[in-house]
DNA sequence: CGCTTTTCATATGTATACATATGATTTTTA
DNA sequence: TAAAAATCATATGTATACATATGAAAAGCG
């Protein structure tokens, strides 16, 4: 007579919706709707926002550098900066001190971008965690934080 | 003198790494990354899992009512079940009562497949869960729960 | 009962997300 | 210092995720 987890016996269902993988992506799915409900009219997703900001914070990197900052593989932030480079709002110049790389900055209009568009990345943050109080919304991220 | 958000006084920096989007996207690849890896052998996605579990559960469902039990939106769960067809997991059948639905099945093929994999459906959730202690977890999941 | 609205599944296009492969370049190491 | 290994950016292919459009069918309604 062992301890066994009731679940190895088959005596608990599965259920999905109490799933954390599953939990997380719908989750996500929310988060990510109410960004673009937010900043629907930059036109400007998630991923971009995460890498205008990474880029208006640190000036200039190469773009697997910014991939790594903003959680992205080399081939997601490829993508990535190839739309925003298209849009005008970055620019991309060869590293001089390293030829395999390419740095990348903020363009002027870019930078306007950003500079509007991350006062409402704060009002983004409050109106996913506005389910939670105040309390909570500190315990949840600091628990998120170790699940990254 | 009002009680301003500092933030809205450009005095708390935006990090990135602090907004619970982008910890929440985070926290998904990496739980996406962990079923990949515990289900390797199956090839099977996080999606497709999700739709054989609910299948598994409830015998037979149309496509779109599959959908919603599981997050996808009509478009989305076409993909997942097309592919899962062309892989012989699933069956599908017009609605004799509805002639706008489909009606999706296991196969047996599929059942046997959701049958020894919802068990590791079980060990995913635990290693995804790991870093957090018991109590932690628990919290967690109340919290994400309300979230979604 | 006819008309409008809704629902269903499909189709198309854009955007992550990642595995894998490739060529160029840099770094490491023997 | 020459060879091996690692890094960088790109390219290709598969799989979500969703907006939008479409045609068929059912449901709602005056």
């Amino acid at each position: 007579m062992t301890v066994d987890k009731a679940a190895d016996q088959a005596q608990i269902a599965y259920r999905l919706e109490d799933q954390v993988g599953h939990l997380l992506r719908r989750a996500h799915q929310r988060a990510t709707a109410i960004f673009l409900a937010r900043v629907q009219d930059t036109q400007i997703t998630p991923t971009q926002f995460a890498a205008l900001a990474k880029l208006a914070d640190a000036g200039e990197l190469s773009q697997n550098h910014l991939g790594r900052l903003t959680a992205m593989d080399p081939a997601t932030i490829q993508g990535v900066t190839r739309r925003l480079k298209a849009r005008g709002l970055i620019t991309r110049r060869a590293d001089p001190e390293d030829g395999r790389r390419t740095l990348l900055r903020l363009s002027s209009k870019g930078a306007r971008l950003a500079k509007s568009t991350i006062p409402q990345g704060f009002d983004v943050s409050g109106d996913i965690l506005k389910p939670l109080s105040r309390i909570e919304q500190r315990q949840f991220l600091r628990l998120l934080k170790r699940l990254t």
